[in-house]
DNA sequence: TCCATATATTTCAATAATTCGTTACTATCG
DNA sequence: CGATAGTAACGAATTATTGAAATATATGGA
């Protein structure tokens, strides 16, 4: 069990418009950094960024595959939070 | 259903380990101010600062009775996400 | 009205977050 | 190896957040 430090650190990371929007992509099939880029008008330093939080947060996992890169949602609960924050 | 910015703003405004304890004090009887600054060990002006967010942000009502003021939370689905991020 | 208690507001310094251009790295292909 | 595509890291400018002291306001009672 998380202490309040650690649960705040990690809606402090979903809390963002940007990386709520990521996060909605990945929850689907999308995978890859290009593909978000491409869907989101927004400088490919910023999206990594921002990809970069969410990973130090223990949110999202990547691993390279060939010349790109795929990002997977970690925690099962994110998903669940932000389908109560879109049912609001 | 509230835009992508309004959600974060919400989520903004919990993403704090001092407002997620006083959400949490005031999920259970607590209400008034003067309990929820004697149970944590902070100055009044900062307690009364954080309150002002939450409830700037919608996820707090208050309501004057006598001398003291009691706060409420205002958003059901706010009590799920904590509740989630409680078993994490 | 004056006082004591409860809460709010203002204000400011310190710190942290955001954005984005530029540069560096990594893997694939010819 | 050199070129190219995808991604990450660096660095600087801007903006936001935080915490707390000082001050203000509200209420009820003497």
């Amino acid at each position: 069990m998380k202490s309040i430090e650690e649960q705040s650190r990690i809606l402090k990371a979903i809390a963002h418009p940007h990386r709520m929007e990521i996060i909605l992509r990945l929850k689907g099939d999308g995978c890859n950094v290009s593909e978000i880029q491409n869907s989101m008008d927004l400088p490919q330093s910023t999206i990594s960024n921002h990809l970069l939080i969410l990973k130090n947060a223990g949110i999202l996992s990547s691993r390279r595959e060939g010349t790109t890169v795929c990002y997977k949602i970690e925690i099962e609960e994110i998903k669940q939070i932000l389908d109560i924050l879109a049912g609001m």
